[in-house]
DNA sequence: CGGTAAATTGACTGCTCTCAATTTACGTGG
DNA sequence: CCACGTAAATTGAGAGCAGTCAATTTACCG
């Protein structure tokens, strides 16, 4: 299991900021204001922020007390678990369109994970109060927060059922595929996550994570494109899936 | 990994039916409709139903198309995911208070789950016409639902964290003390449920999980009390739990 | 009391973990 | 641009834990 040896730098000031124009927002349609009239933002005595974040950066941190949900743009974010005795699981993996801390919504104060960044990461920090007030205005806001966390259930029993069951082999096999959809990977090329973090998402050790992808690059299901990306061979994925599973 | 060898009964007739009386439902304070005022469910076109069904009942199957949601009142629940090659996992365990088949909310048609009663379940079923109608008049009843859903996605990362990582002595534990938060259990005293789903629940096979269990009842862990029910030391399998982690 | 399903137990195999060594990749500073 | 240092990834060897298959015992329902 992984340790969490890393201390993960906290980004106060992120490399690039200023107030968000949700009415211009490229992706509105996914995101959570997407039912809402344009000029619902104006006069908004909070601002909706606008960060962007390094590969690494720390965005909130579990048990913190938090007056901020996330709403993602761009990038891969985990949201880790971590245990008593040190060891971390990543629970989720969240990409542009997602929002995160929604936990706060609930009469709670904390976040219940550690959100971090996976790639260089665009969002928008919505306060608490701003939701409330845009919320007394538009009560049908309630029903994009219930899809948001109804995609979050779904994403979690796929994770348990396909991600944490089964031979290694087979759970990163489908951590890849994972990835590439999260990516809305181009060609099926995708950029792939340390192989702790893949320890954590699918409940093995670095090591068989290790072992396991360097056996994919050597059967080619995994081909090299540029330093930090690779090319997966998603049918071929896929059969050995199902060639596992029959086995039985 | 547990076969989906049995053929659960469909309950078309439960053995115990009628219209419910929401107004003076016992357990209305921790339902979904707690914060509705009494008076929201007189001529509600379509009734809420109150049913009985025994252990082993199917309440409703993965994918099949469904028009209500089932709120549980009493007795434990278990949602099952099906895989293509015939194994099954169980994604959680819900007791009285809970509410089931919510993704209908979704715009999808399905059930994304087989909902599978593991003891004597009371249960309410919930045309979504009632909902979409009660839903008109209370536009508030959408929190109660997303703190269901909050509820829901809390109670899966504890799975992925607790009962899904570590050693299967650990998981386990784990699963026992959750039965017994769950049971909200009388001195610690539970009824278990069968290997095999202890095996679905934690990812383990039932002949590891049995050994386990058997383990646990020569260590003085576990104590029969009655036939179908056990009085659980809770406070030495916390030990156990921690004894494991610091092992590492 | 008999029949069937569930639980227990055993023996053996095989996968994953653990610990350790080595190689590779990467960012920094010369 | 290259040298260097550190972190990440790879690989090996051995032990241990869980899976598999099979036999036996126990529990439960009619």
């Amino acid at each position: 299991m992984a340790e969490s040896s890393t201390n993960y730098s906290y980004c106060v000031d992120p490399a690039w900021q200023g107030r968000a124009d949700c009415a211009n927002c490229v992706i509105r349609n996914m995101m959570l204001f997407s039912e809402l009239p344009l000029n619902s933002f104006d006069n908004l005595l909070q601002p909706i922020v606008h960060e962007r974040y390094d590969a690494g950066a720390l965005l909130y941190h579990q048990c913190e007390v938090g007056t901020e949900v996330l709403s993602i743009r761009r990038g891969l974010v985990k949201l880790v678990l971590l245990s008593a005795d040190g060891s971390e699981r990543i629970v989720r993996l969240l990409g542009g369109g997602a929002v995160i801390g929604l936990e706060l919504l609930d009469k709670s104060t904390a976040y219940r994970h550690s959100a971090i960044a996976l790639q260089e990461v665009d969002l928008c920090r919505i306060p608490l109060t701003t939701l409330a007030n845009l919320y007394s205005r538009h009560p049908e806001l309630c029903k994009s927060v219930g899809l948001q966390l109804q995609h979050q259930v779904d994403q979690t029993d796929r994770w348990i059922m396909q991600l944490n069951t089964g031979k290694a082999r087979t759970r990163i096999a489908e951590m890849l595929l994972f990835l590439e959809e999260a990516n809305a990977g181009q060609d099926g090329v995708i950029e792939l996550i340390s192989r702790d973090d893949m320890a954590a998402v699918v409940g093995i050790t670095k090591e068989t994570a290790s072992r396991v992808i360097a056996e994919f690059k050597r059967q080619g299901l995994l081909h090299h494109v540029t330093p930090s990306t690779y090319r997966l061979e998603t049918q071929r994925l896929r059969e050995l899936i199902a060639q596992e599973a029959k086995h039985g």
